[in-house]
RNA sequence: CGGGCUGUAGCUCAGCUUGGCUAGAGCGCUGCGUUCGGGACGCAGAGGCCGGAGGUUCAAAUCCUCUCAGCCCGACCA
């Protein structure tokens, strides 16, 4: 006799979260390191989500006027050196190539040939702003050129110290957007709708709870003049920053020539914006939702929402249940949840019928349904939640299709909900520094408890709250922009404040 | 780039201190059988230049030197 673990997934969250994430990554299917140092492989069940993500933000891209394009890989490096800041941000993390050969080398490997040194060498994109912003200078003569609203879909290679799978790694895949407007007010506009997209595709399709807000001078892009984020609690009292947007205002357009002539033919700078969000979104899918079992899914990603498990002993079984069941999904496909078709899966693959079971329970799909000869005989599925846990209830077949599409946004909902009651939890406000270390300071240094979260404080930056915040490792994450004027003291130096910022240890 | 650690089967590791039998275990994999509304069990089997190079020795996974790779803790970050 096996052990039986309660658990499907050892360490449970409160034993190691860290190695807790890892595994469920891994039951999950979801990704496994690479062969290359600091990148992962992104296997099909996490690929599959990540390609949900994609389409479900590409629609909402689309419907707000924006086109999709591709832009170079590699950056001439000349391109970087334009915008000041922007080169600082992001010069410690670049990939640089500078050979276009390989040639033998003595000892029977290969080596770049001397020969094919590169005039200048070519950065491996860390973002894209220097080279659409050329691209866009080309694009853009006059006022009737304007709004330029592009996006691209695309990886991107920073060469980080400390990797983890889906939160950092060396390559990942991401959406970047691209606008340039005729005015300032136009791109402010601009950044504020896509992070209300952000927000909204996070919190209605992701389930996961997000606090729009603008980031503080220390935490902005390099190279904006206002960075705004979306910011998500995981369920080790860590903050995610979800996804970002950024008024460039015309720091970009100077440096990189992007003018236009206006309608009274004065030749004027534009203004441009850039946003957005990488398979990060995966990683806080994982750490929203996860339970000690695996991997949980909203249903709104789900690559399949209801996976069915055949049951049966000998070939004759084995046709009638299988007829059942492919009459069950053509049924269940025709239903819709979230304007499209209930994806549906049966899983008739050679494998005990409990391995399989927790292999789904792993990969985090909402619905499962047992279907053996008895369910067949008596017209029933056994039906189990997988966001509730617990065993499958009988349902009657046709009043279970017929109450798929709700029962599916019902466990959407349970998730959203859960998650904002766990971060509510963890969400205080707080008006002294003392109070503010003791949140944030673990009650045993050796082992760390789960602890902190978010906490609304006031401040004012500056080199006092700078030190304190890196000797807590805790993060101003952002201003929030639902946040009330409020007249207070700065926690750090005790100077006026007129609104709170959110404060986070931060992944 | 500093400080700690690890490279042995597909995976997780034992063996190294004190050199010596045919290099081991668990999981996974393959086959057969018994089970089976369930993460089962039994039997049989496949799978290793012990990270790489050099050295010491009658003899090296084990000792020495060099080298490569990876992990953890800092500094940096979507």
């Amino acid at each position: 006799m096996a052990k039986k673990p309660k658990n499907a997934i050892s360490p449970t969250r409160s034993e190691n979260y860290p190695e807790w994430y890892q595994q469920v990554v891994k039951a999950a299917d979801l990704a496994e390191t690479s062969d290359v140092r600091g990148c992962m492989v992104i296997k099909p069940w996490g690929y599959a989500i990540w390609e949900n993500i994609q389409r479900k933000l590409d629609t909402r891209f689309k419907a707000t006027g924006h086109e999709n394009a591709y832009f170079p890989l590699f950056i001439p490096m000349s391109f970087l050196e334009k915008e000041a800041e922007h080169v600082e941000g992001f010069a410690k993390e670049c990939a640089v190539v500078t050979h276009h050969r390989l040639e033998p080398d003595p000892d029977g490997g290969l080596r770049p040939a001397a020969s094919a040194k590169l005039e200048e060498p070519l950065i491996v994109r860390p973002t894209s702003e220097t080279i659409i912003g050329a691209t866009f200078a080309r694009w853009l003569s006059s006022y009737r050129d304007l709004p330029i609203l592009i996006n691209q879909w695309a990886n991107v290679v920073r060469w980080e110290l400390r990797t983890r799978m889906f939160l950092r790694t060396t390559e990942f895949l991401w959406q970047e957007g691209h606008t340039v407007h005729a005015t300032e007010a136009e791109a402010v506009e601009e950044t504020r709708q896509m992070l209300d997209i952000y927000a909204e595709f996070a919190e209605d399709t992701m389930a996961m709870p997000v606090i729009k807000g603008e980031k503080t001078a220390g935490e902005r892009f390099p190279g904006a003049v206002a960075t705004y984020s979306i910011e998500a609690m995981m369920q080790d009292r860590k903050a995610l920053q979800a996804g970002t947007s950024h008024f460039l205002g015309q720091n970009f357009a100077k440096a990189q020539e992007i003018k236009f002539q206006d309608q009274a033919g004065q030749e004027v700078f534009a203004w441009t914006t850039s946003w957005g969000v990488s398979t990060r979104l995966v990683g806080g899918l994982i750490m929203t939702h996860s339970d000690d079992d695996g991997l949980v899914l909203p249903p709104k990603l789900a690559p399949a929402q209801v996976v069915i498990l055949p049951i049966y002993r000998n070939d004759d079984e084995r046709t009638e249940v299988l007829e059942y069941c492919e009459s069950l999904k053509s049924d269940l496909t025709a239903e819709r949840f979230d304007d499209e078709p209930v994806r549906v899966r049966i899983d008739d693959r050679d494998l005990r019928g409990g391995e399989k079971k927790w292999q789904w329970v792993k990969r985090g799909v909402p619905l499962r349904l047992e279907v053996g000869p008895r369910d067949v005989a008596a017209g029933y599925v056994s039906a189990a939640r997988r966001d509730v846990g617990g065993k499958g209830e009988p349902v009657e077949r046709n009043a279970f299709v017929a109450g798929v599409a709700k029962l599916l946004g019902e466990c959407q909902q349970a998730l959203f909900d859960r998650a904002l009651k766990a971060r509510e939890e963890v969400t205080v406000s707080i008006d002294s520094l003392e109070e503010f270390e003791k949140y944030f300071t673990p009650k045993d240094a050796d082992k760390p408890e789960l602890h902190g979260g978010f906490a609304h404080c006031h401040f004012v930056e500056g080199p006092e709250m700078e030190a304190k915040l890196k000797s807590l490792k805790v993060t101003a994450r952002c201003v929030p922009l639902d946040g009330e004027e409020e007249a207070g003291t700065c926690i750090f130096t005790g100077q006026p404040s007129t609104r709170r910022g959110i404060f986070a240890k931060a992944y």
